[in-house]
DNA sequence: CTGAAAGCGCTTACAG
DNA sequence: CTGAAAGCGCTTACAG
């Protein structure tokens, strides 16, 4: 073809804005891959999960592959359609956090070679990567915080508690509590909580006679309804509080807020090489990549209970 | 054919976990449709965009319309980079915040006939509905809070202002400050503040032989910066402090930080509407929505000057 | 109403 | 190396 031809098409694409379709490309094309990988979320929203995605995105860029990102917003159904609708569209890879009990609806798919990492959760029913906190070791390491401290009396707080990570972390709290020889009967544990009920949950406890001088709060959620109601009566700095999870702003708080920090750019950095690495072909067996967690001191966690 | 050859290659479909490949369905698909939007946002984990992407997801849900979410990092390259592999994926529409000092590099798709809205910003050199808060009035109010309170020192801070929305918060506070008549020169006006810088500027603005007596600071991350240095100099409770944006916990810091806050749900909902009744045929005259701010009081905004 | 053929916009394997 | 044909997996228009 001769180059004033070329040039000639070359106006015209630029002209009309052409821009080639990759899916009728797709169609054809020997490898088969989309360049893009699905990512269902808890929710787009929430901080840790924002942090996770945009991790996943920066490893993704510099290979030209999109992350399609969508909320699952807690919901098992949603998380299946979502996935459905990923497969539909042949992305590559599948990364996923998850709401439901168990993955085995994957397990087809996963035999069809769609590699898929799991992040802040392991897989049940079906075995495949994970990059996820070290729950138990980090709830175990905050509670054990604030029994050096000398508190005996600790309540735990927790959201609903269907993925393992979340049961962990009650594992941890639990393993400290009993290493220290303390009664479990004097450290109250209640789960299901939302931020509107950890209030009021803590302000239940904090009515009994003898109320907790701490509080090992699992979530993040859990951690605001604890600082609301501490707030309420005037006790934040009475009674001790670690939080499981980072806080936007916990720094500025008065006290500031001790939490157990996890490291979701770290972990979604992780899960996106290790989805590549898959689909550049290494088959080793699935693992379960384990973060740790940082113990980060601000004040509220080093309250001393009442002499 | 047979109910018998039905249920057979039924059975078949779920036992291989069949999805069909909806872009080879596409490709000859009469209306065209992907079913599918493009949203770049400035940065998935930033919680306005968050918020704006989650809500987009809810009215897109039901109609079957996946939303294809990437973050553009404030990079005007990344920008039309995403947008363009966007259209590779024909996209239906598109609904952008934008990083770009024009947007006229969409023209051309525009007149394809792909719907597009833009969210938080007004397009500049080319015509498009857009969604955003009415930055301006919002600004206004809230300086204007602090003149009632007895202020006439009165700081702003900003950061880098390419988009039309941040200039007019700028406007909204040289409205009030010349409105009231304040001379300009008692009203600093720094801009191009990240939160680090933010930090510096308010400690340098303090140290000044007349410090400001109050700040208005005009993006959430100046405010971050803001009060970390009032903080830093143990005087929160001395020089009043309104923010625009509302920030996560705002209410749990001591004081309570004033905001002029926006309403990214509502943004994110009114923006999906407008692109599916564009979908659905609507062809009137591009329009700007805009959004009322509300004014939040905390306490950071109400401290009087000093007597 | 049913079933076989054409065609969407590309990539790829193949003939010249 | 170049160019025309085949084919990816669907939907659609058409013939029976």
């Amino acid at each position: 073809v001769s180059e004033d031809t070329v040039a000639r098409v070359m106006a015209v694409v630029e002209e009309l804005g052409y821009q080639a379709n990759v899916q009728a490309g797709n169609l054809r094309r020997k490898d088969g891959l989309t360049n893009s990988i699905g990512l269902p979320v808890g929710g787009i929203d929430n901080p840790f999960h924002g942090t996770l995605a945009h991790a996943v995105e920066k490893v993704a860029l510099p290979r030209g592959v999109t992350v399609l990102v969508n909320s699952l917003d807690q919901d098992e159904d949603r998380e299946r359609e979502l996935v459905a609708a990923f497969l539909r569209r042949r992305v590559d890879g599948l990364m996923l956090t998850t709401a439901s009990e168990s993955q085995r609806y994957l397990a087809l798919e996963q035999r069809h070679g769609t590699p898929m990492v799991f992040l802040d959760s392991i897989p049940v029913g079906i075995e495949a990567d994970a990059v996820l906190s070290n729950s138990r070791a980090g709830a175990f390491r905050g509670t054990r915080h604030l029994i050096e401290r000398g508190h005996r009396r600790i309540a735990y707080l927790g959201i609903k508690d269907v993925v393992t990570t979340v049961r962990d972390r009650r594992r941890g709290f639990l393993d400290a509590v009993r290493r220290s020889g303390i009664p479990e009967q004097e450290t109250p544990v209640i789960t299901g909580l939302d931020e509107q009920s950890a209030v009021s949950a803590v302000l239940d406890l904090l009515d009994r006679d003898e109320p907790p001088t701490a509080i090992f709060s699992s979530h993040f959620v859990t951690t605001v309804g604890a600082i609301r109601a501490l707030q309420h009566r005037g006790l934040q700095h009475v009674v001790a509080l670690v939080g499981f999870d980072d806080l936007a702003l916990s720094d500025l708080l008065d006290p500031g807020v001790t939490v157990v920090a996890q490291d979701p750019q770290r972990i979604g950095t992780l899960a996106a090489e290790l989805v590549f690495a898959r689909l550049d072909g290494v088959a080793s067996k699935p693992r379960t990549y384990t973060i740790e967690t940082e113990l980060v001191e601000r004040g509220s966690g080093e309250i001393p209970p009442p002499a």
